[in-house]
DNA sequence: CAGGTTCTACGACATCTGTAGCATGTCGTC
DNA sequence: GACGACATGCTACAGATGTCGTAGAACCTG
C-alpha cells in the first residue's frame, strides 16, 4: 500500500509511462508502448520504466498467460499532489500563497479562468486546520 | 544571455543554491554556504554547484581579488514560471485549468491566502491579448 | 512441428545529480 | 618571510535516470 503521505515521486520518464497507465488501467507493456508512441522509446524502454514503477510501488503486476498485466496502484490524484507538494518546496518556499500569487501574477488566465480562481477562492471553506 | 523560452531547469541542490543567491545578489560562495547552513553542505559542494549554474547560465560570475563574486542572472520569477510550466506538462496534460482544478479540490488556503489571492485577482487588469 | 512473433528476464552504459576531497595559490599578520 | 586561513581549479565517485540490446522461453499459424 502506498502510503499516502510518503507517495513516490516520480521522474520525467516514469510520468510519462504513468499518464499512459492512467489512461486504461489494467494493460499491458504494449499498450502502454501504443500509448507512449511519440516518445519513439523502445519495447525495452516501456518494459523498464515499468519495472522501476514497480519497485516504486506505484503500479502493480501480475500475470495472465505469460503477459504482465500491470496497474496503477499510485492514484494520479495522488501523485498530482505530491508533484505540487514539491513544486511548492523547491520554488516557493513551501507556501501556496505564494504560488497562487505567482500564477495570479505570471500566468496569462483566460477569462474563464480567472473566473475559475475566482471560485477556488469563493468555494474555499473558511481556514480551520 | 539567458532566454525567456528557453530557461535552464534547475535540479533540487541548485534551487537550494539559487535561492540563497535571489537572498542578496551579488554575494561569494562563502555567503551562499552561510544561507544554506542547514543543508550540511561542504565549501566545494557549493562551489560545485554554483559552477555548474554557471554553465546553465543562471548565475554570472565575475573575480574581486581572488575571491568569485556570483550574482544570479536567471530572474526567480522566471525560474518559477519554467518550474510550474514544467509540472503543467509533466503532471496536468499541460492544462492550466486541470491545475487549478486540482488547487480547488486538493489545496487548503489560509485566510492569508485567501485575502492575498483576492486582492491580486482585484487587481489583476481585464484578460487581454 | 518449424518459423516468425512476442514475452520475459537480465545486463549494459552514457549522463546527470548529489556530495565531496585534494593540491595549490593568495593574503593578512607576527 | 613563514604560517594559518581561506580561495581556486580539478578530479572523483556512487546512485539515479534515460535508453536500450540480447538471449531464450512461449505462442500462434501454416
Amino acid at each position: 500500500m502506498v502510503d499516502a503521505a510518503e507517495s513516490p515521486s516520480l521522474t520525467d520518464a516514469e510520468w510519462t509511462v504513468m499518464r499512459a497507465v492512467w489512461q486504461g488501467s489494467p494493460c499491458t507493456a504494449r499498450d502502454v508502448l501504443e500509448r507512449v508512441a511519440d516518445s519513439g522509446w523502445a519495447y525495452t524502454t516501456v518494459r523498464t520504466l515499468l519495472q522501476r514503477l514497480i519497485d516504486k510501488g506505484a503500479v502493480a503486476m501480475r500475470l495472465r498467460g505469460n503477459t504482465s498485466i500491470y496497474e496503477a496502484r499510485l492514484e494520479q490524484q495522488q501523485a498530482r499532489q505530491s508533484a505540487v507538494r514539491s513544486l511548492l518546496q523547491r520554488a516557493f518556499d513551501g507556501s501556496f500563497g505564494s504560488l497562487l500569487a505567482h500564477l495570479a501574477r505570471t500566468e496569462r488566465l483566460s477569462a474563464r479562468e480567472r473566473a475559475r480562481l475566482q471560485q477556488l477562492l469563493d468555494e474555499q471553506p473558511e481556514e480551520r486546520s
